[in-house]
DNA sequence: AATGAATGAGGGTTCATTCAT
DNA sequence: AATGAATGAACCCTCATTCAT
């Protein structure tokens, strides 16, 4: 017995057919502007409170910090997993487009490989890539189907983008994509107080620090196995 | 990675082998052998919750888990504050000791310096030094009295293993004592979700790289400055 | 069971039968086709949902069934209090109609008076009388203006139909038409979960045998008084 | 996860074996007393407003009436469903009582078989058996094991009344146990207001003309089966 | 000293109602 | 006239903290 409707999920059609406008082409409803508008910025909201208070901040200051009400995030989200889903869709579509434009530079230019891995890496965290972090967290759903294509996506744009790199003979090649990935979010996880934001410069000196670890040649033999990111999730 | 074995060592313990007969002449109340053992269960307790959930699981959780009552945690400890203070302490008391036995080692072979830090960092993170997390957090007093002295303690035994390290040439130069801890306590953070600790190979490969990352010759600039803990609270 | 076939008779469409040809003549606002129609449907939607939900369903979800926003609600219903009168009159009407039918059926056969009040019962039952369940509520308006006319018919007729079968010598004397709603509205109130509409066949037994505890002989005296609607609600 | 501790369900035998009492034959932790009291209050606030407003009362207001804090009533029972649990639990074993009461007295007088039978019919009326409701609706667990026992106490002390009575050749023989039980709740349903409760002498006068249906000689034929309470859950 | 119980405040979610298109 | 969106109040439930035994 849901009751609420979200155009996301199911676009309510019923009023499309008396759609007056000179473009019968549509036949979804169009959302309206102002909702549109809201909706961004309660994910813009929750994007930024993510990266600085972790997920779990209450959802009546994300509203508070969007400028709605509490009730709307709730009519634009069923529930804080979507929320949380679809700010890791829209920072996965960012910092996809990243990764791609590393393999563009790359490719223009195979000594500059591993330099355009550094700076992916660091533009990622400048992105706010710490707002992935609920995907680590066991009750995040890794594979639920609106996030399919974006996380297809990353994860094939940051393996070809290491792939440049390792071909290139400049990155070691016993680590995978989901090493790349974890430590990233790791190192760029949100602190518990936004107090500390003054740390970006930190965690910019840290990610240095273990791109040099990448490269070759390897300066130690890693203990465990490369992997995945969905080896993560295998419990 | 037996967390148990040093109890005796600790502070608060201090005097405890005294035995229970009645000894007018000392001025303190003498605590109670059962009340002691409390309170070192109810901190161990809490370290392990924190490294698995992180600072804020709840307090009848931690009580729980020590088999304790819940109002026995507050007898003890007046408030969150100084639960998640006595935690730390005993870890950083834990970690000092660690990072004490690296500076014999590199004393004893000055080219085992680096290999005495990697050995520090690994056994740091199987101490739950992740259980420091909550030093990061805006609210946690970090120049609390009870503190100075473990912390200066824990930072003059990394420094020295650094130094020695540095001084064998096989440390890069541009980095200080704080950006080893904020990387390592970043690295081992716990979780959101207990069913993620079989990421402990995952943490063991990234320390490894990050710290290929710190070995000399240094592959890159720094970004930033290097810093002692104290920065980071500078806001 | 069909309770769409009387559509026509219900006051409120009264005259919508005229064109929609501009009529100048009339001072009143006459309601466009489509309007009339949402009304309809809304009222029609709700009835249905009293008798599955009770009285207290989301306006939304009315809305929803009624495939109209739910602003629409509103526009027709200033309040949750004018939909239900709204439906509760439909009903009214509807069971007056069918106790006429009764009194017909027994002043054509005096023997056949207790038999038409049988009828009568069952198809009530059958006609959704459920959902007049709002009228036991206490802050259901008995008095209203736009119910008066109909209640005073519904209590006639049922007045009447017992009156036949009463002369008959067929029905008890100590009972009153009061008694005969109650127990009506009871024994065929919506039950919490629509799950459980398979009762259908239940109410039928429970009113035969409640139908028969009205015959003459009675079988046992009766405590308290017979008494009609209004005395319930004097509180 | 579950941080709470209710006696019921687990109790906490942790200090069970520090008991200085001298009777060491109990093994369970004896709860305390102002505990149990509360708990009473509850159950019985629950009771009186379940038969008034229905088994959705809030739970504050719950709490309210019986003299406790909200989070009181967490304590005790963990969720909604276990207060309805216990409550109909309760009314259960009263209503079983009664219905043992009546087949006393049927067994030493055979011609009381169906007075005793209406005795126990209004009795229960009277001892709340309305507050019963919400075992009929779809999400009510009827196969708790909790309950189990005295649900089956009771439809055996039913079935023994009305088999008394079938005996004795008063009871019409085509209607079970089932039939009494939901007609029983429909008419002692709770009214949605609680200003209604005058209606009191109304649901004797109206169990009391259902009763005389029940009386041989059959005054007509039910349609449908006879059936048990579980054949209603049957969907 | 230790405990179980009680409490109130706060976050999550739903829904009747109002507003803007 | 009709609609989708927005809102705030109410309820549910949890948890840090205090109280009584």
């Amino acid at each position: 017995m849901d009751h609420r409707t979200r155009w996301t999920t199911e676009p309510d059609t019923r009023g499309a057919a008396v759609d007056t406008a000179p473009a019968p082409q549509r036949r979804v409803a169009r959302p309206r502007a102002d909702a549109l508008r809201n909706r961004e910025r309660i994910v813009d909201a929750a994007r930024e409170m993510f990266v600085e208070h972790g997920a779990d901040v209450p959802f009546d200051e994300v509203a508070r910090r969007a400028g709605v009400g509490n009730a709307t995030v709730y009519r634009h989200f069923a529930d804080r997993a979507e929320l949380v889903r679809q700010v890791v869709l829209t920072v996965t579509g960012r910092v996809a487009d990243l990764a791609e434009q590393g393999i563009t530079t790359a490719d223009a230019d195979e000594g500059a490989a591993f330099g355009a891995l550094r700076t992916f890496v660091h533009a990622a965290a400048d992105e706010r890539i710490g707002a992935m972090c609920p995907i680590l967290a066991p009750d995040f759903d890794l594979y639920h189907p609106d996030l399919l294509d974006a996380r297809e996506r990353l994860e094939q744009s940051i393996e070809g983008l290491m792939e440049r790199a390792r071909a290139a003979g400049q990155l070691r090649t016993d680590i995978a994509v989901g090493d790349l990935m974890v430590a990233l979010s790791q190192l760029t996880r949100p602190l518990p107080g936004t107090a500390c934001m003054g740390m970006d410069s930190f965690i910019h000196r840290h990610l240095q620090l273990f791109l040099d670890g990448l490269m070759t040649p390897a300066r130690s033999e890693l203990p465990g196995a490369a992997a995945t990111l969905e080896d993560l999730r295998q419990n």
